[in-house]
DNA sequence: AAATATATTTAAGTATGCTTAAATTTAAAA
DNA sequence: TTTTAAATTTAAGCATACTTAAATATATTT
């Protein structure tokens, strides 16, 4: 039994639902990069395995059983980059692809090896939360986009965005890393993008960059 | 671009074929667990992508690129077996079935990563060769089944054959272990089931179990 | 409320990798 | 050498998960 893509599914309903828990298959399609009509297929069957609460036309929400799912694959994957990063010393932007590929051949022992070797780990290395074996999340830091803090406000860096490879080599690259310190040195009026100070470097990122960058206001 | 039956495929071929390099469609159909109008496709596919030598009813061959496309994969499964071993602490009877699902979705950043943490090691948990990065193989010592030892002699544990996890759970549980001295104390006329020694113990064991393990004579 | 745009679903078709059953080829036995 | 047995291939069919194109439903403008 192959369930590499409802897996990848559930996991993406999971991440990008929205506040209320629900989403749209468009945004399904774009995420996984697959056209609207195989999405569509999919969601009749994810419906009718009880994993998602769903008809035509309307919103797609989780069910109880699909939740539990989702959670398991993203703790899955989540633990693969933990382990990636600090036992096999892979980059923080390389751990995301392989994670992705090693979270469907994962058996539940395995996992709990790895999880306890490593001291269950309550975050990924992009600052994301790790649900627990019994599905319960971390208490999370109150966070805010940097691209919101204004001149003179300083933000530590609590978690980053993880989808995009080359954005996570850039911020390592310009020192920032999670924890670190960033203060709002000047903010440009006609393209939002703004003078930071990281470890007493001063640096100009962009405001995408920035929206992409999670701090907690100090 | 999914190629997990195809690696399969040629792992088995690799693993499992003569001394002249050759293996029968059934024998592959066996060992994959799969029907022989299968296989039958199967190879038409792998013959077509250059993998394989190939006339319908004729004998299989691995081409010079299905030979080392089939030495990746067993690399990528003994590093695995290792890894998960030595950094995990997996039984070497759990690890077969781990390695197998991992195997196929395994970059070779990450392995050559993993081989270099294991300080490039030469053989699996089970005693057989890992493939180097360059398709070398270790030199191995000259083994004989156990089940020919005659009364008296000892033979020193190199390889076990790792098909079976209950028949690695049962000789690790009586004390076997690669390198372990095993002296045969007695053969028995009627079924070839052995008395031997080992750690001091005397075993009873059949000569199905004895024929899967290896030793070097003393 | 009608027109238009956007989102979603249905329809038809493709590739992969299986299955069982029937046909064929090769090998072994009488 | 003919018969029988075993191995292999072909044929037809199925499930999964995709595609593009057309149809339909919902949402937004005017």
């Amino acid at each position: 039994m192959n369930n590499i893509s409802k897996e990848d599914y559930l996991s993406a309903i999971y991440k990008y639902r929205d506040k209320k828990g629900e989403i749209k298959a468009n945004l399904i399609a774009e995420k996984l990069q697959i056209s609207n009509a195989a999405v569509s297929e999919m969601l009749k069957k994810l419906a009718s395995d009880g994993h998602i609460k769903y008809e035509p036309y309307k919103g797609i929400k989780l069910t109880a059983n699909g939740e539990e799912y989702a959670k398991k694959m993203v703790r899955r994957h989540r633990i693969w980059e933990v382990f990636l990063h600090q036992v096999v010393g892979l980059k923080w932007d390389e751990v995301h692809d392989e994670a992705h590929k090693l979270e469907h051949s994962t058996s539940d022992k395995l996992l709990n090896k790895m999880e306890e070797m490593l001291d269950f780990p309550e975050f990924d290395p992009h600052g994301d939360p790790i649900p627990s074996k019994d599905g319960s999340l971390p208490k999370q830091k109150k966070t805010v986009p940097l691209s919101i803090l204004k001149e003179g406000q300083t933000g530590k860096v609590i978690r980053v965005n993880d989808f995009d490879n080359s954005f996570l080599q850039y911020i390592s690259k310009i020192g920032i890393r999670l924890n670190k310190d960033i203060t709002v040195k000047d903010v440009l009026d006609f393209d939002r993008s703004m003078l930071v100070s990281v470890e007493k470097k001063e640096i100009n990122i962009s405001s995408t960059i920035a929206a992409n960058i999670f701090v907690e206001e100090k």
